[in-house]
DNA sequence: GTAAGTAGTAAACTAAAGGTTAGTACTTAC
DNA sequence: GTAAGTACTAACCTTTAGTTTACTACTTAC
């Protein structure tokens, strides 16, 4: 069952908008890169971080680093001697997307073979 | 952590492909109100659909409807008798969401809660 | 025959997300 | 002092998502 069934309408609307809301904080195209670029080469500076995540700009990478504070994702740690040096990194609350991310990882990627069996399907069997 | 950690590159590409994939699918305005309509509801006709989900508009019904077809959540059944009527109905695909989904509402619940915490310790202390 | 319903589609629009280019203010190396 | 780097922001543009209004073709009830 997609939501456990709620039994009265406020609860199934609390729970619709408490999944657009998680949706919400990992959507768009670049949380995700974000993410796992901290994640697997560790904390780093602005131009560091641009550099890691291929394709994005110095504009979208400033508005979703300052969203994925808001969030709790993420710190911005200012060293604040002779050059003032920012880093990046993710905080302990980003750990708590783990169960999400799993389940959205699995989710995907049998969705993905799905798809993929359903159009070899079509197309192969003659051959 | 936030998706289990791979070992090699193309593992954790893959990873991040199957994430998005999974986002794509039921994320947008509209997919998750047309399955909790045709979930509490039971299967419906095209304009009882869109008088279930209050807001949405005939086109982005049609196109919805239409991906989610594509993506395997819904059967769109045709009865060709003296009037054509045709229903709308979720598969037993698109319970394989229940993991997913359930993980959303889970962490969103939570993140809701932690914001609003979050808000209210900030502005209120003095009062 | 006309009013209301079914199952949509077409065209034109607005809004939100994201991309491009350039520039600021500051620091460090040569 | 000039070239290159850091950490951004501003202005503008394009693309995508979603909305609005209207329309078609067909059926049923009165």
């Amino acid at each position: 069952m997609p939501l456990e069934k709620p039994h009265t309408a406020q609860e199934c609307t609390a729970a619709l908008g408490a999944v657009q809301d998680a949706l919400y904080a990992v959507g768009g195209k670049w949380k995700l890169p974000v993410i796992a670029a901290l994640r697997d080469r560790g904390p780093q500076r602005f131009n560091e971080l641009q550099r890691s995540i291929k394709g994005i700009s110095a504009r979208v990478l400033s508005t979703e680093l300052k969203q994925m504070e808001l969030n709790g994702f993420i710190h911005r740690k200012i060293d604040t001697g002779a050059p003032v040096v920012v880093t990046y990194e993710l905080t302990p609350y980003a750990d708590t997307l783990g169960n999400v991310l799993g389940a959205l990882r699995e989710w995907g990627a049998q969705h993905r073979n799905k798809i993929r069996g359903k159009i070899t399907a079509e197309v192969s069997p003659p051959f």
